[in-house]
DNA sequence: TATGCTATTGCAAAAAGTTGCAATAAGGAG
DNA sequence: CTCCTTATTGCAACTTTTTGCAATAGCATA
């Protein structure tokens, strides 16, 4: 009976099915709450189940995050990593130090609606990583 | 006399050099105005100066960036690809056709502001990428 | 519970991207 | 113009990510 069972509804309802590797992936990503790239995915998700390959693990991210179940992030060093989707949020870097921190979707919301007014684009989604230095690195 | 002189200057200031190898990679990347892969900036670049090698590429467009004469950006298939530094802007990409827009950094300047006073983060810079429908694709 | 459709996986090979180190060359100083 | 310092490059090995295809296994249906 793992977390990752409350998953599988929502991939059901789409035709979608529940597998040993999702699980295995969605647990890792479950449990560790941060962002994680697809090779510590890979590493973790291996002990639960060692036949696991890397190929699976980078198409699985890849689909859980297109039905919504897991999100994409930018990392510092300019690579994607994963991370269980929670609520909607965004990412704020330090260029100096590397912590991080979140930004609230309510914060960004208001800025959805200027840019659909201006674009014609109806928005569904965004990607956005804030640079910049934290309290503590501005000497 | 290539238009990649132009940004030598930018470059002595701060005590790097201009190369055959950079020289080819900027002209690149500033005929062509659209972003373009690693990938893409080597074969073309290759053209001019065939000696050139991916690793160069690669490492140049990571320079070039922390330098401010090329931008990263998010592609729609979630992989890194660099235009020529211009004005400051983000994109907006339709999850339908593809199809892409450039958002004014103007149309964002309030948020810095208040992403500002609520973290306290001094801001720098940000990796904006926006995802939705255009106006021909909702239907 | 057995059957069938097809979503999903693993394998193998290729492509894309990274790293360490020795050799090269840009450009300031004499 | 020559020399010298060190920023920059190329090579080779390695890691990460992608792709095509045949084999496997969810799960809906009977």
């Amino acid at each position: 009976m793992s977390c990752a069972d409350d998953y599988t509804p929502q991939l059901r309802a789409r035709g979608y099915r529940m597998t040993p590797q999702r699980t295995a992936i969605l647990h890792v990503l479950h449990h560790n709450g941060r962002h994680l790239s697809p090779i510590e995915v890979y590493e973790q998700a291996c002990r639960e189940m060692p036949t696991l390959t890397e190929t699976t693990v980078y198409r699985t991210l890849e689909f859980l995050a297109e039905n919504g179940l897991v999100r994409p992030a930018l990392t510092g060093n300019g690579h994607l990593a994963y991370e269980i989707a929670r609520h909607e949020h965004h990412h704020l870097i330090c260029r100096n130090c590397g912590s991080e921190m979140e930004v609230e979707h309510e914060l960004i919301k208001s800025m959805y609606q200027i840019l659909e007014s201006k674009s014609g684009y109806q928005l569904t989604d965004s990607h956005l990583t804030f640079f910049g230095l934290c309290a503590n690195c501005q000497s």
